[in-house]
RNA sequence: GGGCACAUAGCUCAGUUGGUUAGAGCGCUACGUUCACAUCGUAGAAGUCGCCCGUUCGAAUCGGGCUGUGCCCACCA
């Protein structure tokens, strides 16, 4: 069989994809004969594409999924996509939009017809996108969240917790995006600094002087949102600021409005802030909220779902956009002089998360999930280690924001995603409502009138409380999170108290997960919130260890956005490079949780490599066959010193490699079994073969080269599977299906003694210091003969190794004498000559000179340290003795240089 | 305002409990076509480990301070 020189990814991985695929290679079924291993996926939004976040995120949970199936265990990697109720959504609508048609022109139940269609059309884009990259998933169990079963659990669970009394509604100051228009979470929110003004406005004081008249006195408040002011409903100051005492009883007047607003006096203002006089706003001001209810103040909703000003506010600014009123209303306090001053001023301003509007801070009526009660327990699994965080660090992120925790705003006003499982009575929450909306405009507060309010599974047939039959469901939907946050157990179907007690379901097998791989967005978003499900609802934690890994970024360190443009796409890396180079340079880069800095040119390590193992491969396979040796066992014959060495290598690589997975520190697995492929395999011993090609050393490279591509499937998966397959072809070996499915490597059991291979390494020094002399002496690479003088009478290992040693040293031929002329190199076994007359020694001293210098320095400092008796008295005798040895043996190699130096001085 | 990181060769980064002559890849220089691989081989140049102080016999590694960079959180009106 002919291998091409170039390995070609693109065929294949297609090829070896479909195998997989067709064979069920990753499927994970309960086996209670094999210990679970499960991730599951976080699931990417139907609405996405790869991008390099997801190729990293899917390749480190793939090679911890395939480093474990290897291993023997039951690997299960669960796959899905999440709805993602906003983005697809506004995705479906900018489709109508491009054809004249709104949502509300089709109505409700079409447009989510829309939907559907949408997501069965492009919805599962990304999960052949992740096939391609070779993700290892379960694919028969792909689960979406909008799934039957899965909306099934999520309305268990919204009314599990109502009845526990953690789900309530109310009216509260949420974030708006006008945009969207629908309800966020403070997480949805992403606060980011905006340039903006202060301004200082002026508020008339309404006073009578002492005979009559009105004052002209006024106050300054300080704000960045003055079109705010027509909600305004006081003005406040710091009970201790002495500045303003007089203001308590004075009546101060809302500019334009000429309404009377109350002056409150609260702790909570800082009198260093703008003048230490702050207008009041309930309505469009979480702080101001807060004062409101405080204080009794009324609050006056000023805008419409759109952010365009209400008719709570004056005639002329009625339909404006909040920021065109802003405008507005500047100039005419311009006019009236009531512009004290403004000041640039950086806002920091929430925006919506998926549109990235500025949000708008609103009073309006929705549903929270009280989350101190359920961060209880997901602090204590985390402070106590149940759950580990890797990097550490990020365990002390999560324990700041769960002990700061605060409400989750849980309904969405859009129509794509689980509709709450709430219904109305119209009669009995008719008076409510319309008392409630009453409320709502008037500001007063609203006592949650539960009558009327039914949360249920099912559409009820009458109401409970006055038996009425007029019922109708709430138009709001869920937070998307709301379903993303039970994804490691509602993954799983139906999870009935009943199966949560049967031993061997799927649940009990998989659940507790064992690890999740994130990036540290979604922290709080999704970790914080599964951790809290899984202890509320399952009763146990949903995963062991949480793996964050960092953030994909261009070569100048700014975060990839497709909005920037800078993105490189997976797939084009994949098409020009292949999977398994994308796979490899990003498991090479990805240091445990540090960013990836990205570019074109950082693949070609993967791709590289990828034709370093082909080629490697295709070698081994011509020097095979054209020797017709028949390769059907990897019974080891009788292995020499460099075979014992290379295995002994590869034992101490398969420790390494075990050791790094163990501990999630992928990239140094990935160059452990890297360094050993290239510079120990290829390096030396393929070049080391090449001279003396026997049947036994075929073996040994057969079973080194298996091993070595078992180490590195896991990054790997498709080279190293294609070769799997070539080998079985090519020899008599039996050996599993699938490496994908095969054993992970353990070490060979070597009957030797870990010293007997240590003169390989003498023997690669002497190589390598002989290539470097003729380096020095500028020969390069030129043949010149080698003379060598072996202290110890044995030559036997020279007579039997000499040909590759000559081959290795570019030497033309290597002749035994028992004196030198002249030694240039020289160790406890041997002696060194190059057989050349005339010698440009002015390089090679100067190189010489240049090494003494520095070796002696070194030296100097290590007697130091001997003659140091506190050294000598606190020191490890470990290194007391390692100082030693490193003493004695760089005298020799000073005494050494300084001989030559002396000879070819001396002339030569 | 609070918190968390990071700072090592031209670039991107390793360096696990303090003790090797501080490493790798890319880039650069020189040489090279030796039965796989030029997507290759051989050799080399290149770092006062951000700055200061401290702990220690000994610090890239531990502690404090400073400078710079990045990120997160917060009711920054």
């Amino acid at each position: 069989m002919e291998i091409p020189s170039k390995y070609n990814s693109k065929d294949v991985e297609s090829k070896i994809l479909k195998e997989w695929l067709d064979k069920g290679c990753f499927n994970a079924d309960v086996n209670t004969l094999k210990e679970p291993f499960c991730i599951v996926i976080p699931p990417p939004n139907i609405t996405g594409i790869l991008h390099m976040g997801h190729a990293l995120n899917s390749t480190i949970q793939d090679v911890l999924i395939r480093f474990n199936r290897m291993k023997g265990l039951s690997a299960l990697w669960m796959p899905g996509t999440d709805h993602a109720g906003i983005a697809t959504q506004n995705v479906v609508e900018r489709d109508l939009a491009k054809k004249g048609v709104k949502k509300e022109d089709i109505g409700r139940d079409k447009f989510l017809g829309r939907l559907w269609a949408w997501r069965d059309q492009y919805g599962t884009t990304i999960l052949n996108q992740l096939k391609s990259l070779g993700a290892s998933c379960d694919w028969r169990r792909t689960r979406f969240t909008m799934d039957d079963d899965y909306s099934q659990v999520v309305k268990d669970v919204f009314i599990s917790l109502y009845d526990k009394g953690l789900i309530y509604r109310g009216n509260y100051i949420i974030n708006w995006c006008p945009r969207c228009q629908t309800a966020l979470s403070d997480e949805e929110s992403a606060h980011r600094e905006i340039d903006g003004w202060l301004y200082y406005i002026k508020y008339p004081i309404r006073r009578m002087t002492d005979d009559g008249r009105r004052t002209t006195e006024y106050v300054v408040v300080a704000t960045t949102r003055p079109e705010t002011m027509f909600g305004d409903t006081a003005v406040a100051i710091n009970p201790k600021d002495e500045r303003y005492k007089g203001l308590k009883g004075a009546k101060v007047i809302l500019p334009i409005v000429d309404r009377e607003l109350k002056v409150i006096e609260d702790e909570a203002i800082d009198p260093e802030f703008g003048t230490g006089v702050v207008k009041v706003t309930p309505a469009h001001d979480p702080v101001d909220f807060m004062l409101g209810k405080k204080h009794g103040l009324e609050s006056i909703n000023i805008m419409e779902d759109n952010a365009v000003l209400n008719k709570n506010v004056p005639q002329d600014f009625i339909g404006m956009d909040r920021f065109e009123a802003r405008a507005a209303l500047i100039e005419v306090l311009e006019e009236k002089k009531l512009i004290d001053k403004k000041e640039p001023y950086k806002i920091s301003a929430g925006h919506c998360y998926r549109c990235h509007t500025i949000v708008e801070p609103r009073l309006s009526l929705q549903w929270f999930v009280k989350m101190k009660p359920l961060a209880k327990d997901a602090i204590t699994v985390v402070e106590n280690d149940e759950i580990k965080f890797y990097p550490p660090r990020w365990k002390k992120v999560y324990l700041n924001w769960m002990n700061n925790i605060s409400d989750w705003c849980i309904s969405r006003q859009i129509w794509w995603g689980h509709r709450l499982p709430v219904y109305y009575c119209r009669s009995c929450q008719s008076s409510a409502v319309s008392s409630q909306q009453e409320k709502a405009e008037s500001g007063k507060q609203i006592a949650d009138s539960l009558k009327g309010i039914i949360v249920s599974k099912e559409t009820p047939q009458k109401c409970p409380d006055c038996g009425g039959t007029d019922i109708y469901q709430d138009e709001d939907v869920l937070d998307t999170w709301f379903s993303s946050w039970l994804w490691p157990f509602a993954t799983f179907g139906k999870t009935t108290d009943s199966e949560l007690r049967t031993p061997n379901s799927e649940l009990n097998y998989f659940y507790p997960t064992n690890v999740l791989v994130t990036a540290s967005e979604i922290l709080f978003f999704w970790v914080a919130r599964m951790i809290m499900a899984g202890l509320e609802f399952k009763k146990a934690i949903p995963f062991r260890n949480v793996l964050i890994h960092g953030t994909v970024r261009d070569s100048k360190g700014v975060k990839m956005s497709k909005s920037l443009g800078n993105t490189i796409d997976p797939l084009d890396i994949i098409e020009k490079f292949g999977a398994d180079s994308l796979r490899f340079s990003l498991m090479l880069l990805a240091a445990s949780g540090s960013d990836v800095y990205l570019s074109d040119d950082k693949f070609l390590v993967g791709r590289n490599f990828a034709n370093k193992i082909w080629n490697a491969t295709r070698f081994l396979f011509l020097k095979i066959n054209e020797s017709n040796f028949k390769i059907d066992s990897l019974e080891l014959e009788i292995p020499d010193v460099i075979d014992k060495w290379v295995l002994k290598q590869l034992n101490d690589t398969i420790d390494r490699v075990n050791s790094e997975l163990e501990n999630n520190r992928i990239n140094e697995a990935t160059k452990a079994a890297y360094d050993f492929f290239w510079h120990i395999f290829c390096d030396w011993y393929i070049e080391i073969a090449k001279d003396n090609f026997t049947q036994s050393k075929a073996k040994v490279l057969i079973y080194t080269l298996i091993n070595a591509l078992k180490l590195l499937h896991p990054v790997m998966p498709f080279i190293t599977e294609e070769i799997f397959q070539i080998i079985k072809q090519q020899t008599s070996l039996d050996l599993e299906d699938f490496m994908a499915n095969s054993t992970w490597p353990v070490k060979a059991a070597l009957s030797f003694d870990g010293e007997e291979a240590k003169i390989l390494e003498i023997v690669i020094e002497t190589i390598k210091t002989v290539r470097n002399i003729k380096t020095d002496l500028n020969l390069g690479t030129k043949k010149v003969a080698l003379e060598v003088s072996l202290k110890k009478d044995d030559n036997k290992f020279w007579e039997t190794n000499k040909g590759w040693i000559e081959k290795l040293t570019f030497s033309a031929k290597i002749s035994f004498k028992s004196n030198l002329e002249r030694v240039l190199y020289r160790n406890d076994l041997w002696e060194i000559n190059l057989g050349i007359d005339d010698i440009d020694t002015k390089n090679f001293l100067a190189a010489l000179e240049k090494k003494t210098n520095n070796l002696e320095k070194v030296l100097g400092k290590a007697i130091d340290r001997l003659a140091n008796e506190k050294f000598l008295h606190h020191a490890a005798a470990e290194t007391v003795e390692n100082e030693k040895v490193k003493v004695k043996d760089l005298t020799l190699q000073v005494g050494r240089l300084k001989d030559l130096i002396k000879a070819f001085e001396g002339g030569s």
